[in-house]
DNA sequence: GATGAATGAGTCTTCATTCAT
DNA sequence: AATGAATGAAGACTCATTCAT
């Protein structure tokens, strides 16, 4: 017997993408299809192919799976966008890179960009887990200063340029998404964009 | 029997603002803190000051509630920015009314803004609810038209900007009332009109 | 129709002995049979012949259940047996009726013994239950104090009589009921309570 | 490999005092605290510092833990009162020997104590354990009787003669342990073997 | 119209037990 | 022997809704 074949094809069997991602991709669909209460953990389990009790085994409760997807998605999404970040450019360029990568990336993941603005304003998120996803940010706040410095942006603080920049971005996918407006998609973006440029 | 009599006297012992009103206004408060699932018609009707059985007289279910509350409150928005309308006046001056009424609402109505925030999204109102409430902003459209053709915004279809510039308000309103940026209302305010004018 | 006649027929129809009663009925059966835990909600509603969501409108949870329980058979002996006391006669007297009243009600309400002798010691009954039921016997500490003075008992503190004498008069209801001793009910009464007189 | 080395090492890294004993030391505790089915095998196992899995291998299951728990107990009792007996010597002495073993043995041994009254009366125990464990004590009618005979206890039934003892004890062990009597453990331990004497 | 007791399907969560490793 | 992930039946409790009064 070849250890090393069986092995693979056994953890291809039963693992093929980790049970607590699963949880977390039924989840995700479930609660921005249903709302979080209106999302039974039952029906999350059943479309996860999972017992109910499993569920409760990779998390201990309701709250703490949907605070964890929160996190998680916010973390991919900063992370995508930070994995494509070159410090060593100027801040226009970078800002830029920034914007594009997060339409890019919502682009992607129409589900998880609904559920981001489905929940951030939702009580069924903890505000620890959204101050901590916040954080997951940060880092950009060296690029605002310093596209401020370069006279990109105007002067106004990282709190509104963050606000500001989230709601511009979202009109923008959501308008892709629900292609109801006769523009193209790249003039979509450019459009979104010139109002963060100025503003 | 002395209908004027009997009627004052129970109106005004009984029913001080309508209970219609008073369940919608308890509705307004939990569902905003406590989202759909989480807000028992139990307790909303304790808090409207009534029997769990009234409120069903009124509702015919909890659906029918929460979409009701959704158009009583787009409505009340809509009317109360068209109020201040004059069509006999410029374009560019009418929209910044209109943008200005917006504000002016929701710092006035906090809740009711954060209920809107919170529910756009949501699948707990029914799609064709959200069309008729988008409905009544229909009156709009003309504004837009005529600005487009005096130059103020830039040519884009009207739901590009219905969009964006929903998004940018509920942005300054969330930073007035997040109060976390070191801005003045005024300069937020202004900020944020600023990069509707250019978009 | 004969409002009258309707009326009590309905009342006996659907209002046997109170549904609070029957709710209690059940719980004293099955947690004595099954223990606490051992008992669901569910058995105890359908042995009362009600709903499961009946339940939890008259006791908010299964604790309060149990504990509401408690008090009230502790209450039932307790106003029991002074409902047969009589302050102008001799305290040995008293006394005696006091434990033949034990003894008696003990007999006609087996289950209620055991679930005393069951529940006394257990986690399931709440620390503050266990002491309101013990005040319901506080007014006994007179005849106590009178019995000592006149020499019927010995000079020990009432703690010390309480507790003996509830494991007495507890050995000799499980000897009576349990019928595995040649001894008559007579014999089994007067043996138990020659323990006390000397204790 | 050397076994004996092997063996060694591991038992004394991981068996400090058996498994089987420290999961009947930990059911003891969680039992007497939480109840039968208020203590989940899973913390008996945790507290035990075991795996889940493990305790199976010792108890085929929940119920047979409890009942050797329950017989356990009551042989090392029935042992530690029969090591100190001398059937040479008078009745009366190893009788009141035997009641002075089961209270050392209760002052030592609290948390059984507390067992033993709790699940004396309880579902949880199989009748066939019950019965097993009364069988413990089944040499002590020989010393009954010849107490009997000796004039040192009345002429009664051994049955009454053990619950009614038994009574006592307990009774006299709670007094000790709740402290909440102005007497000192002689006096109560006194006055209670006085009621057992003329009883 | 107004009430609130009653319903029971549905929810989250627990837990004894199994079994592949 | 030991592990602990996995199971799924079962439990406590909720809540939208009804209906007799």
């Amino acid at each position: 017997m070849n250890s090393l074949h069986s092995g693979q094809s056994s953890d291809l069997l039963k693992n093929p993408a980790g049970k607590r991602e699963m949880i977390l991709d039924a989840a995700l669909h479930l609660f921005t299809t249903e709302g979080f209460h209106g999302a039974p953990t039952s029906q999350i389990s059943k479309m996860a192919g999972i017992s109910t009790g499993t569920l409760f085994h990779y998390f201990p409760d309701k709250n703490v799976l949907i605070d964890q997807l929160y996190l998680t998605i916010k973390k991919d999404l900063a992370d995508e966008i930070q994995s494509q970040d070159n410090p060593a450019l100027g801040s226009k360029y970078r800002l830029e890179k920034c914007f594009r990568g997060f339409i890019n990336w919502g682009m992607d993941n129409p589900e998880k960009i609904r559920f981001l603005e489905q929940f951030y304003h939702s009580p069924s998120i903890g505000e620890a887990v959204k101050v901590k996803a916040g954080e997951e940010f940060e880092w950009m706040r060296e690029i605002i200063t310093e596209a401020i410095r370069d006279g990109v942006i105007r002067d106004l603080p990282f709190e509104f340029f963050g606000v500001m920049t989230c709601q511009v971005l979202f009109g923008v996918l959501r308008l892709i998404s629900s292609n109801s407006c006769e523009m193209s998609v790249d003039e979509i973006i450019e459009s979104g964009f010139a109002m963060i440029w100025i503003g």
